[in-house]
RNA sequence: GGAGACUUGUCCGAGUGGUUGAAGGAGCACGCCUGGAAAGUGUGUAUACGGGAAACUGUAUCAAGGGUUCGAAUCCCUUAGUCUCCGCCA
């Protein structure tokens, strides 16, 4: 959520970034900006009724004690007549503010000035690649073949038990799942971040948080029985520790990191891009969050996408990392670096991490603030995925995929207790 | 799930209708003291939204929401949470 204040004084710079982010409704600043000024207005007119009443209020304790009855009594008739005006005052403030606050959360975040035009996936710029494509032979198998092959992953049990997109892992297909989420949370913890073993439903007021609420609830899974949602990230459990706290400067940066499960609901899927497990409801994720310094958070971005960049190179995979444009980028964000692997089998390109720079936009909602400078301020949020597995497995085996079984990087042997598939 | 007790500021803790945003203590910050530290000592130390150039000042907030009252941290209701006992359970 953008802050009133802000919007107000930048108000242009506003209008320029909504635009950027193909945001059409910049109507509704203007609306804010008026609903802002008429909020002030009946603020301050409550403010000086009730300051009277508490005024008279006091003066009738002090009569009391006096003993002056009657005195006290023609107070209270007067303090009666002030309070018939308090009622209709507070009721148009509360709708005012209602519908500022409606509006308001309906603006996306500013997009960075780095964030490149552009309306669609093919408009993100590429930053950089590495790693190096594997050629493969003629008759190299896709994932959800090697799978089959190798006994590894059955996505007809779990239609059968479950529906289509919850996948059973199965042998050393589950193994290597463990594996993984181990692999990567050690790697997280070594660069200090701390390990959380999150719940995996969150309520409404944390859903909200993180920006899932109001809108996204067709993305999350219900648990209407107890109104709680199952997690589509980490993020929300993780950032949502801190909502509505001040945290002491000299403990920033908080850094987190938590595997779990993720769930989603993903509205929209079609055709081949739903194949095996490029996309399904549900997936293990191993999830970073940093709390940051306002002043720090951009070389804190560039320090998340070198630790996500290092990660995914240990794993000997061919990878490019983009920038999204404006028209791709979530609502939340002002600045996002996906992380694509390249499916040799597949001959395309996976995402598998995406990592955000928040600034103030959810620590605003959260109302996560820091004490500095004697000010209390907004602290800056990040996250990125260190990483998603389902792709990532994908692209390990196809990509590694011979005639002796699936070799597996290095780093992974002791994890996995054996050097390939 | 049942019964009872409870929920006050960063923390501990006082406060059962009238200058209580809230005693007292701890912590923290700054100053004095000290060769340095400890001890001692002085001052300061919530948040949100307003007004004001500023000094300063108004309103709200004692789990959350509602109610009673001229006036509520204090009384009533609802919800959530914590603890204890019982039941059930991996």
């Amino acid at each position: 959520m953008l802050q009133v204040n802000f919007i107000k004084t930048n108000r242009e710079a506003v209008l320029k970034g909504l635009a950027k982010k193909h945001f059409s409704e910049i109507a509704l600043v203007d609306q804010i900006i008026f609903l802002d000024d008429e909020r002030k207005k009946l603020q301050f007119e409550l403010d000086e009724r009730q300051s009277k009443i508490n005024a008279f209020s006091k003066e009738i304790g002090q009569l009391m004690a006096k003993g002056d009855k009657r005195l006290a009594e023609e107070k209270k008739l007067e303090v009666a007549s002030l309070k018939s005006f308090l009622e209709p005052v507070t009721e148009k403030l509360n709708a005012v503010e209602n519908s500022l606050h409606l509006n308001l959360i309906k603006l996306p975040n500013l997009p960075h000035t780095s964030v490149p035009e552009g309306k669609t996936p093919e408009e993100n710029e590429v930053v950089r690649e590495g790693g190096q494509k594997p050629t493969l032979p003629n008759n190299a198998l896709p994932h959800w073949d090697l799978a089959k092959k190798y006994d590894l992953i059955n996505f007809e049990t779990g239609n059968k038990v479950t529906g289509s997109g919850f996948p059973f892992y199965k042998n050393k297909g589950a193994k290597l799942q463990r594996a993984l989420i181990q692999y990567f949370l050690d790697f997280n913890t070594a660069a200090g971040y701390t390990e959380y073993e999150p719940p995996f439903m969150v309520n409404e007021a944390s859903a909200y948080g993180t920006g899932q609420l109001p809108d996204k609830e067709g993305q999350m899974y219900h648990v209407t029985l107890d109104n709680l949602f199952l997690i589509p990230t980490a993020e929300v459990p993780l950032t949502n520790i801190y909502r509505d706290e001040i945290i002491k400067e000299n403990e920033l940066p908080i850094k987190m990191t938590a595997y779990t499960p993720c769930f989603r609901r993903e509205a929209g899927s079609y055709g081949k891009d739903v194949r095996g497990l490029n996309r399904v409801h549900q997936f293990d994720k191993v999830e970073l969050v940093q709390l940051v310094h306002p002043e720090k958070s951009y070389d804190v971005l560039e320090e998340m996408l070198l630790h996500v960049e290092k990660l995914l190179q240990s794993l000997n995979l061919s990878y490019r990392i983009l920038r999204l444009c404006g028209g791709d980028m979530s609502f939340t964000s002002a600045l996002t670096y996906d992380f694509e692997v390249y499916s040799a089998a597949q001959q395309k390109w996976l995402e598998v991490s995406s990592v955000s720079n928040f600034e103030a936009f959810q620590t605003n909602r959260m109302k996560i603030r820091f004490k500095g400078d004697g000010k209390t301020q907004l602290v800056h949020s990040l996250n990125g995925s260190s990483l998603a597995l389902p792709r990532i497995v994908a692209a390990l085996l196809e990509n590694n995929q011979t005639e002796e079984g699936i070799m597996l990087p290095g780093v992974l042997h002791s994890y996995f207790g054996n050097d390939r598939i």
